[in-house]
DNA sequence: AATTCAATTGCATCCTGTTGCAACAACACA
DNA sequence: TGTGTTGTTGCAACAGGATGCAATTGAATT
């Protein structure tokens, strides 16, 4: 991770931008809590390091992050969750039964895109989607 | 609008709920606001007429319309906005920098969800997409 | 190492949305 | 028209998220 970190410090000092401790302590977090995390669960991790860091930098830095394009945001619902971002686009097919989490392919959507710029001149612009519905094995269960 | 309203009372009658005034006025809201109305416009346009109505009605009665199938709710980005339930469900492209909400008939997104089907087993079942994108003009406009 | 300046933090405060609970009232039935 | 059941409301309190502002501090420059 030190490496990436030290890209990332790179990254952002030319810009003009700092490379705080809280700054790191939020990135670190999110690297540590895998994919889907909620801002809630990350505030949690890093009050745990560091007690007098504040909601508000949490969430002023999640949204600092997206903007470099470090971290991505998915709209679940209502929540927002965040995650490093991968080299590759990716979506998410969600079971609303069991709650079962599918990652799809870009290039499945990308079609999907295509489709709707053709016949309507509209671009879509989304690195990440969720749809929702039932999951294979939920769909055998429900017509026993 | 009235044989709307008492086709609405009997339906919900019928399953031992009530129509109170509360109720009422928030339906009759979100018919006079139109789409993607906002929980807060709702609480403010009916506020107008009974200041003493509570926001925590509002939520609850936005949630009860739901699930009665008479109002659906999107998701866009963080904010809920709901709207009458047509006949037909649809979909939504918006445009990134002119915000223009263009409607997308199901048909266009129900061939995408068969697809999924058929190779991931996997049934989609959204009655709203929001898409996000780039419109043909500001598209037209940006390429100068 | 000291200086400087703007990016960033913490604090206070506000806003939207949720929940438990006691009081109220819609409406089915007599 | 009165009465009882129970769905519903308003209130109070709370949780997550956003924002203005003064104080702090990272880091470039000397």
């Amino acid at each position: 991770m030190s490496h990436y970190t030290s890209d990332f410090a790179r990254l952002i000092r030319q810009q003009g931008y700092r490379l705080t401790p809280q700054r790191q302590l939020i990135l670190d977090a999110i690297c540590e809590l895998g994919a889907h995390v909620t801002p809630e669960a990350i505030y949690r991790r890093v009050t745990e390091r560091a007690p007098s860091i504040n909601r508000a930098t949490v969430y002023r830095n999640l949204d600092f992050l997206c903007e470099q394009r470090l971290v991505v945001a998915a709209h679940i619902g209502r929540e927002t969750v965040y995650e490093i971002a991968g080299a590759e686009p990716h979506h998410h097919l969600i079971c609303r039964t069991c709650d079962k989490v599918i990652t799809l392919p870009h290039a499945a959507v990308q079609r999907f895109f295509r489709a709707l710029q053709r016949r309507y001149s509209f671009i879509v612009d989304m690195d990440h989607l969720t749809l929702f519905g039932l999951c294979p094995k939920c769909r055998k269960d429900s017509r026993l």
